[in-house]
DNA sequence: CGCCGCTATATCGAAACGATATACTCAACC
DNA sequence: GGTTGAGTATATCGTTTCGATATAGCGGCG
């Protein structure tokens, strides 16, 4: 889950582990504040499973005039590349410091991301679902499609078992059951009107009905 | 977090694991379906640290296919019967069901369901809180008013940070980040409307004021 | 000058998960 | 009438994630 978030962010450019932190916080806000305790163990795993490629840029003492291993991916040439190592060193001062590992995905990897963005993990919390919905850019339409659709039964599913029996709760917990609950019917009609907008784009073929009986 | 919940079954009646499992579903549905990998080891952990204590009862009658299984099983002591129940486990070609362990709270339990209620554990989580809150029934009301507006305060931080940079990101990552930070919004007014219904309850004493500056 | 705060990597133990194994009971179906 | 499947029940395994903590260089602030 992590892993797929962290190759997702290596698509388009090079990281080392801190960064990837803070691209994930930034970007993603409330999302997403992945702890430095889950983020390296990850690296290694996908280091060690050939999906990604550490240069370790030892910046020795001060007297190592290096130019700043900031992430950089050297002769794009595309401005908004430029742009964005600009604002990746915002923070950084081009001091070296403490070595870092800037990690750089492989061919093994661009696969390995293109099954778990797919296929792969559960789609079962939020958490997991929406990191994966947040770089569904990279999948086919019908993958995409296939990815809210999904989800879509789930909620659904969950929302129906949940409803059958409420029994004798006291204020507190019905409360806690009922926000949740509404919480879970908002998710469904925001992902009706992503799958809307993602059949409107993709093609407006209306694929024979037989898709009733999901919602009360 | 789990410990929690387990001894707040425990405090209303006595329970084997897997109907512990099943109150959770049942009762909190959405909320909370714990898988047993985290149960077992749960009860394990509590009755280790001596909040619950275990009642081997080697069942029987097939009488009663409902809940409430009732500790029937005198609180032996005896080695014999021990011995009795491990030698049927054992053999035990026949009649015996698998071997219940009904759970009771102990009274250092009770103490420990308290101190996990109010001050213990993290509020950072949506699972963490609303468990907790499903219990609140347990806290007193300043407590709970506490335990609500702490909560409260920590989102409100949360949205602040998020919206403050919501830089370019394609439409899918947008729309996530769009509809979590909506999620909290929501989240916070349903708090709102508790912490009201709170005071109105605990007593309409207006405190001075003096208790602004939280929300920007 | 010392200390704080930021950048940066790493490791540890605990918690929770999902999958899987085991074992017994009961009802349904063919 | 025998197999099959679903429900009850406990347990363990490996994996992932978290939060806390350690280490360490560096810039700036008072």
């Amino acid at each position: 889950m992590l892993d797929m978030a962290i190759l997702g962010l290596l698509e388009e450019r090079d990281l080392h582990g801190y960064e990837i932190r803070r691209q994930l916080r930034d970007n993603l806000g409330i999302l997403a504040n992945v702890s430095f305790g889950s983020i390296y163990p990850a690296l290694t795993r996908l280091e060690k499973a050939g999906a990604v490629a550490a240069t370790e840029s030892s910046a020795g003492g001060p007297g190592a005039g290096q130019s700043a291993p900031v992430p950089e991916a050297p002769p794009t040439g595309s401005l908004s590349g430029e742009l964005a190592v600009l604002r990746a060193r915002r923070h950084a001062p081009s001091r070296a410091r403490r070595g870092k590992k800037v990690y750089r995905i492989t061919e093994a990897g661009r696969l390995l991301f293109t099954q778990l963005l797919a296929e792969g993990g559960s789609i079962d919390d939020a958490r997991s679902f929406s990191l994966r919905l947040a770089f569904a850019r990279h999948l086919a339409p019908q993958a995409r499609l296939a990815l809210l659709e999904r989800r879509r039964a789930i909620l659904v599913q969950r929302l129906a078992e949940a409803d059958s029996s409420n029994v004798e709760l006291d204020v507190y917990a019905r409360s806690v059951v009922q926000h949740t609950a509404d919480g879970v019917t908002q998710d469904i009609t925001w992902l009706d009107r992503l799958i809307a907008a993602e059949r409107a784009a993709t093609g407006p073929v209306p694929v024979p009905a037989t898709h009733e009986g999901d919602i009360r």
